[in-house]
DNA sequence: TGCATATATGCAGGCATATGCATATAGTGA
DNA sequence: TCACTATATGCATATGCCTGCATATATGCA
């Protein structure tokens, strides 16, 4: 029950949800989550992190580079119906368009994250 | 998205969930939903008024009870698909069985819900 | 009209979560 | 070995949620 009541949590979180729904393009780096959603770098990583801890992605290393994407092999049940659920609930969000329109433009190490881009001071409050 | 964060968020609790579950059974007033799930008064009345307030309920009033039930006909898309979800993720669960037995012995005004029996007394802590 | 019962809700305390900032960690290449 | 880059994380703070307690509201009945 724990494990299930996690997994809605971290699903209602609009960064969290925006990270999975990008990953549903295709296999992301933190960098590029970044440039993806114009977030920091730590909330990439945090959103990743957690996204991680409940099973929903799976990650492997690259050099420098920490690339996650969805696990669909491990993910089955009531967790396939939940990422389901995300796709459906999204399917005609601006936001998540234009996360999609970034994502297709961002690169590993393209925007030089963490020093010249910063997220941080570019991302706009939780404006909905 | 708002609407669509809330409709997670309201489920990422265990109350809530245990509330969807049983009325998923049939529906009930707020008392029957005490008694099932051996909690208090104002956590089963809170608990079925957000769900309400998301729209996975509907509410009828019968004298003094207020009956709710699963908004079957206004439900679709991906809260039918969270409904499914929370079904799926739940239906070996040991706490929801025991649920779904006591609300078998469960009634309106059956337990003299508010003064002999106190939920807030009986119900045991955050054990899982 | 007054009492009993079922439900809703204001308030306050406690707890979890999200996030920015700064920093630690770990590859890479010179 | 050193500088650079990508990622992870400790800390502090702000915010929001859950819940119990007490009380208000509403309905039914004598």
């Amino acid at each position: 029950m724990k494990e299930t009541l996690k997994a809605f949590k971290v699903l209602s979180d609009e960064t969290k949800m925006r990270i999975l729904n990008i990953l549903l393009e295709r296999e992301c780096c933190v960098c590029e989550v970044m440039q993806a959603l114009e977030i920091s770098q730590s909330k990439a990583s945090r959103g990743l992190s957690a996204l991680y801890d409940v099973g929903f992605l799976k990650q492997r290393k690259d050099g420098l580079w920490s690339l996650y994407s969805i696990d669909k092999d491990n993910i089955s049940g009531y967790k396939s119906q939940l990422v389901e659920a995300v796709q459906e609930a999204l399917k005609h969000n601006k936001k998540i368009a234009l996360d999609k329109e970034r994502l297709k433009k961002a690169s590993r190490n393209g925007a030089r994250c963490n020093s010249s881009f910063d997220g941080d001071a570019i991302c706009q409050p939780n404006a909905t």
